[in-house]
DNA sequence: ACAATACATTCCTATATGGGAATATGTCAA
DNA sequence: TTGACATATTCCCATATAGGAATGTATTGT
């Protein structure tokens, strides 16, 4: 099996860059394909393929004026998205306290974060 | 161009469903490979790959064990998928204070929720 | 009706899977 | 060293893109 459709729910919707970036830029307001087009300089085909993907997982909605399709967003989809890593949440805090109090209580430098990415092969 | 990699970023690396069940396991608390492969009734080799793919992009972090290896989540890694979420989060709250707002008006039935999903070809 | 405007869809293609099967690698125990 | 145990990796393949080019469709103005 290859990986699930990106119609198949919001996280894969969003995994595309470029619909996070139409996302943020409708977050403002509702806005036509063309303005979309204009400004985040993509081209027309390829905005209307991606809008027909979050429209299909429920995370944009449209409306019809005269020529033009007014997209906006529809938050609610994207609110699975935030509870889920919101789960995750009391761990950075806890990382955030450690750190705090480890601040509080040596009140000596900080050597930054610990990398995050492969420490294996080693 | 095809789509991105799964370990161009923690959005990608998420929005495969078994990964995010791997992650939600591992919050509970560091497991082995076995322990994931027995809990979740996935493949072993399965398992690994995705471990391998959560690693890649820093939503996990290793120690070896004796001939096992430990994996915990990297909550930090996640936080930029809440953080862009929460820009979101004010439209569902004024979505919710409509409805309060709404509802201590009129005090009579709600309609329930419009559906968010395809609402062209009509 | 016809041209222009605004979008949507289709076709084609290179690429990246994710699962299953088989195999390789690493570590410990006897 | 050998065997067993625990993981990781490789191969193969069906599937799902995302972008570019070309084309189809809907709506308005004259």
């Amino acid at each position: 099996m290859a990986r699930a459709a990106t119609t198949s729910d919001a996280f894969n919707a969003v995994a595309e860059p470029r619909r996070r970036e139409i996302l943020n830029y409708l977050a403002l307001q509702e806005r036509s394909v063309g303005e979309i087009v204009a400004t985040l300089e993509m081209e027309q085909p390829s905005v209307s393929k991606h809008l027909r993907v979050l429209l299909d997982v429920g995370l944009v909605n449209v409306r019809r004026e005269g020529r033009r399709m007014m997209y906006r967003v529809n938050a609610e989809a994207i609110r699975p998205l935030h509870e889920w890593t919101s789960t995750f949440e009391r761990f950075w805090q806890h990382q955030l306290n450690r750190v705090k109090e480890h601040a509080e209580r040596k009140s000596s430098s900080w050597q930054g974060a610990i990398p995050a990415a492969r420490q294996d092969k080693f």
